[in-house]
RNA sequence: GCGUCGGUGGUAGAGUGGUCAAUUACAACAGACUGUAAAUCUGUCGGCCUUAGGCCUACGAAGGUUCGAAUCCUUCCCGACGCA
């Protein structure tokens, strides 16, 4: 039997993947999974340049709004919901569309990474947080030797959340893939870099609009209100903590070009250059396939 | 016009006779990823030579003092402030 496809859009920040996303699920009676490790949470619009009801064109859009900004959502969550959601948009009869730009989070689905169900335990880290890296090292060195050989010495969160596993498993579990049963056609879009400057521009200049719901400040001002932290903003990136204009759009591309280190491993993708594609080649693309 | 302070690498900003191609931060470039991922971490960062190392060009400009100058002196140019 044929495997199942699974059309995913990936790429930079800023490169149009959601309007193309959309643009090809009309044309493939298509439904959407998003991949984006912010969006998930409700009330983090306007800083994660969330798809609006009137972008999404009638096209049904998973995976967004699930999540509580107080909740802490994880990949295992992500990739447990975004499974089922496969499952069910094929049951339909339509193709799903994962769109996105969390690398990590479409390497979840696509590689069949299995992870340890270590949920985040907010009192363990609160404690380990005051250690220093040093200490961390030689804590996890005793829970878990073979750990400790490979992680990065000088990376806390690292250091913290191995800790964190080691603690409630005995150790950290050797890295599992399993075979997917669909098939992923990757795509991928990317600007030149001068292009992508300007359409970075341009979005974060539309996020500090007030005329946009309010805009940025105003988002970040109701959130606090709802009793997030400043910690807590901190966590859902630069958007979010004392931002400007300028801070933005440097983080912003900074950001895409991390993006681009951690897809250029898979060569699996098929890139696109954003600013010159038609839709009719990425069709044709996907019929060849 | 007089006086004071200052001009340092892409930017900010240390250094104030040798250990200075110049602390640090930011940006830039490259990379990592047992999963908090728009997070977190690493490396490079004047040019040339394959590394150790070496050579060249550099701290506003031109001269000078000195074995040796980003650092001291002179003049000039530019900026800020004060007095006119």
């Amino acid at each position: 039997m044929q495997k199942q496809k699974v059309i995913v859009i990936l790429g930079q920040t800023a490169t149009g993947k959601s309007d193309l996303a959309v643009r090809i699920a009309k044309k493939i009676n298509g439904e959407i999974i998003s991949a984006d490790s912010r969006q998930v949470y409700k009330n983090l619009d306007i800083g994660t340049g969330k798809i609006t009801k009137k972008e999404m064109g009638g096209v049904p859009h998973h995976l967004l709004d699930v999540a509580s900004p107080k909740h802490k959502f994880t990949v295992s969550e992500y990739k447990k919901l975004a499974e089922e959601k496969i499952k069910e948009i094929i049951s339909h009869e339509k193709t799903p569309i994962i769109c996105g730009g969390t690398g990590l989070y479409i390497d979840a689905i696509t590689n069949g990474v299995i992870f340890p169900e270590v949920p985040p335990n907010n009192k363990l880290r609160k404690i380990l947080e005051k250690k220093s890296e040093i200490e961390l090292f030689k804590m996890l060195q005793k829970l878990d030797s073979e750990r400790s050989r490979t992680i990065d010495k000088n990376n806390k969160v690292r250091l913290i959340r191995a800790i964190e596993i080691a603690k409630a498993l005995g150790k950290v579990p050797k890295i599992t893939q399993a075979k997917s049963t669909y098939k992923f056609i990757k795509i991928g879009l990317f600007l030149p870099k001068d292009l992508l400057k300007k359409k970075v521009e341009l979005r974060v200049k539309k996020m500090f609009d007030k005329k946009n719901k309010g805009g940025l400040l105003n988002e970040i001002k109701k959130l606090k209100k709802t009793g997030i932290s400043n910690k807590r903003l901190k966590e859902f990136g630069f958007e979010y903590f004392e931002p400007t204009y300028e801070k933005v759009v440097v983080e912003t591309l900074k950001y895409a070009k991390r993006q681009m280190t951690w897809f250029k491993r898979d060569k699996e993708i098929k890139w696109f250059d954003a600013s010159k594609i038609s839709d009719k080649e990425i069709l044709d693309y996907l019929y060849i396939l």
